[in-house]
RNA sequence: CGGGGCGUAGCGCAGUUUGGUAGCGCGCACGGUUCGGGUCCGUGAGGUCUAGGGUUCAAAUCCCUACGCCCCGACCA
């Protein structure tokens, strides 16, 4: 067990604050619930930013970017979104040295001031469907913050799209909550669930909010990305309305989507172990790193020269970095690569460099059981190959994980001690008052109402009322 | 906003009870040694002890005030 670090058993909160800043992810800045992304942590961002933004541009969608300042009357305009919001608001008073005559809100999304510009653009069926994402980061005030998972200000992209019927809305609501169910699983390797929210949980203003929720490797959820279905609020609140074919006006049906820098943290959480980060190798900011390893100055020359001949051969096909620092031990450039997840580790030293091999070591399988020798031909194939396979292996590791932390409860004896370790998977006809007892009572929500379902129906296990659908249940971050 | 903890070298901490020369580990610099799972030895640099006020011959230490951060709760992607 690594010393340098806290135990996921010994206190898994402290692990997770502890990894992020030791694996150079971030670093808590002067300014109270903020925080400083530091390069890696970035590049690990970006490359989700990268995948997200491609699946936008494959279905349709283009960037654009709207400001930061929302005229404080646009929050006003539509009750519930105000109300949901209005406690965590940056508010912005004094520009240039005299007081506003309109006060300014940081906006913590972009619904508002979207929808103002959508009441401009769009006057015809023909301007719709109107299918925009922007890039940007939104500030809410936090009471309590954490790293990656809650912080003050924070980046993320932001969908808003307009529509011509409730229909095609509705569509586009869950192609996205797709798009995420696919990036999720395929690019961050973790298993998600993608449901519908419950009333309570619902974002404020949308008719119907959809998630996809992730379990972190303590047994508590995570919201890792929302879809909302905003009916026509939004468009009744700014006057988004246009003309259809028969000349007749009507208001647009919108739509809102969202996932964030909390991804990260989802990552992190879902991986990693008690050496440290474990990085899904189609995000990992490193695929490959090389570690070459010498005794004495005239093994150091062969030993560098195959490690640069693999890493150039290498390096057109993945993201992978040669270690030449000095001053470290081989061991000690191990525990460190390891700390930062890197998904696959290639050793090579002299005994190596004489029979054309190398040691290729998976992040994902600690110690000796995760070590193979490999021959020098055709290693650009043999690793490609074993990156997917690491990528394939830590998700069913974590749907093993999820699945074995996840139970059917008929009696609330049963999921009460569920949720104490995972998820309840349950029967439900409850209402928003039944939920907030039990929220109450154990601390556990409804995580979503999954869009699959068994089918069927069912005794609800809290009103004993019958049920048509079954509900995840379990504390959340 | 309530409860708890903390603020001393870049980082982690001791020293505060009982006021009296500011210390340890890691890291950093240099030299040597080592290198297949966090090498070892030596030398060295580095401090307005969070800030302000008070008590005292004397304050990191006692008193008052302020600020900041972390953790736990109520709200949230």
């Amino acid at each position: 067990m690594a010393d340098f670090l806290t135990s996921q058993t010994e206190d898994f909160s402290k692990w997770y604050n502890e990894i992020v800043q030791k694996a150079d992810l971030a670093d808590y800045s002067p300014v109270r619930g903020c925080m400083v992304i530091k390069p890696y942590g970035y590049t690990l961002w970006e490359n989700i930013r990268d995948a997200l933004d491609r699946r936008f541009k494959a279905t349709g969608h283009v960037n654009a970017y709207f400001p930061l300042f929302i005229p404080e009357s646009f929050l006003q305009k539509e009750a519930e979104h105000v109300e949901g919001f209005s406690p965590e608001l940056a508010v912005v008073t004094i520009g240039g040295g005299a007081e506003l005559e309109e006060r300014l809100i940081v906006r913590p999304t972009s619904e508002t001031i979207i929808g103002h510009m959508y009441a401009r653009w769009i006057q015809s069926y023909r301007d719709l469907p109107l299918l925009i994402n922007q890039w940007a980061n939104v500030v809410r005030w936090e009471m309590r913050t954490r790293l990656f998972l809650r912080t003050t200000e924070f980046l993320w992209q932001e969908g808003h799209t307009a529509h011509a019927t409730r229909d095609e809305a509705m569509e586009e609501t869950l192609r996205m909550l797709g798009v995420y169910t696919d990036f999720a699983m395929n690019e961050a390797a973790i298993p998600v669930i993608p449901g519908r929210k419950s009333e309570s949980e619902k974002f404020a203003g949308a008719v119907a909010s959809y998630t996809i929720e992730a379990m972190m490797k303590d047994g508590k959820a995570l919201q890792s990305g929302t879809s909302h279905f905003l009916g026509q609020n939004f468009a009744r609140a700014f006057d988004i309305k246009f003309l259809d074919e028969n000349n007749a006006q009507q208001l647009a049906w919108t739509t809102s989507w969202g996932m964030s820098t909390r991804m990260v943290g989802a990552i992190v959480m879902t991986h990693g172990d008690d050496q440290g980060l474990v990085l899904p190798p189609r995000l990992a900011p490193i695929q490959v790193v090389i570690v070459p390893i010498w005794r004495k100055d005239e093994e150091r020359a062969a030993v560098l020269e195959a490690a640069q001949q693999l890493h150039a051969r290498l390096k057109d096909a993945v993201r992978v970095e040669l270690d030449v620092r000095e001053g470290f031990t081989a061991g000690w450039k191990f525990n460190d690569w390891e700390m930062r997840g890197v998904p696959l580790r290639i050793e090579i030293g002299p005994r190596d460099v004489a029979n054309r091999q190398v040691m290729l070591a998976r992040r994902d399988i600690p110690g000796r059981e995760g070590k193979i020798a490999a021959s020098w031909d055709g290693l650009e194939t043999t690793v490609a190959g074993l990156l997917a396979t690491i990528q394939q292996a830590i998700f069913q590791k974590a749907l093993d994980f999820r699945e074995s932390h996840t139970w059917d409860v008929r009696t609330y004896d049963e999921f009460k001690a569920a949720v104490e370790t995972g998820f309840a998977r349950a029967w439900w006809a409850g209402d928003a008052e039944d939920e907030a007892r039990i929220k109450e009572e154990t601390k556990a929500t409804v995580r979503c109402i999954p869009t699959e379902q068994p089918g069927g129906s069912g005794v609800c296990f809290y009103t004993g009322k019958p049920a048509t659908e079954m509900a995840i249940f379990g504390k959340a971050y």
